[in-house]
DNA sequence: TTCATTGTTCGATAACAATCGAACAATGAA
DNA sequence: TTCATTGTTCGATTGTTATCGAACAATGAA
């Protein structure tokens, strides 16, 4: 299995985050990660295909919104909140809680 | 001239703030009305073409992120502090905050 | 080995977004 | 009235993004 890209901390743009968070399903993604912990890809696979899914995860993480590990034929996907949080200080949080009110 | 329209405060959309916001160009844009205060659209045409700067003036208004008014030829800009804080709390300081380690 | 599970990649399509120049509209000054 | 200034709108182009289904790859269980 090929190696999954994460962009290091210092590179993560803010334009491309806020991007990867401006879609309504990847903006639910990051929000159940946060309230639930990391979860494999398929737990949110509502009505989108899987491909669709794979898509909106390959954004978030090449924004440097989330991380992904392989484990067995699951891929977990965690929140970068320490990273986030150091490069651009109360962002993830300020965007979470407003996402919260939908 | 036309009315131009604006969003209720309560019908600011998150995503579509983000959007708004993820666009280099835009979130300069915000940046400076937020550290010099109402502006008209000429005073940011850098290099871009006028009917470009006027597209995305557009889409920070529709998005609910600034008010435009006519004023002589002069269309001036203003950030909706207020409306974003009452809707996302934190969400836009936060943004901006980022936006200034660029 | 065979099969089911879980994702990824590919190719296609359709929708959306950024950009430009040209034409237009509104204002205010000469 | 005439002209310069300031923006907006329009149409075209180019590029990006979202979405799907089909094919593929990796893992682990039977």
């Amino acid at each position: 299995m090929r190696e999954l890209h994460h962009p290091t901390r210092d590179s993560i743009s803010l334009p491309q985050v806020l991007h990867a968070l401006s879609d309504p399903i990847r903006l639910c993604i990051a929000a159940q990660l946060d309230c639930r912990g990391d979860l494999p890809c398929g737990t949110f696979c509502e009505t989108a295909a899987k491909s669709t899914m794979s898509h909106h995860f390959k954004v978030l993480r090449l924004a440097g919104v989330i991380t992904q590990r392989n484990e067995g034929t699951s891929c977990f996907n965690t929140l970068r909140r320490d990273d986030l949080e150091a490069r651009f200080p109360g962002l993830l949080d300020a965007i979470l809680r407003a996402a919260e009110e939908l």
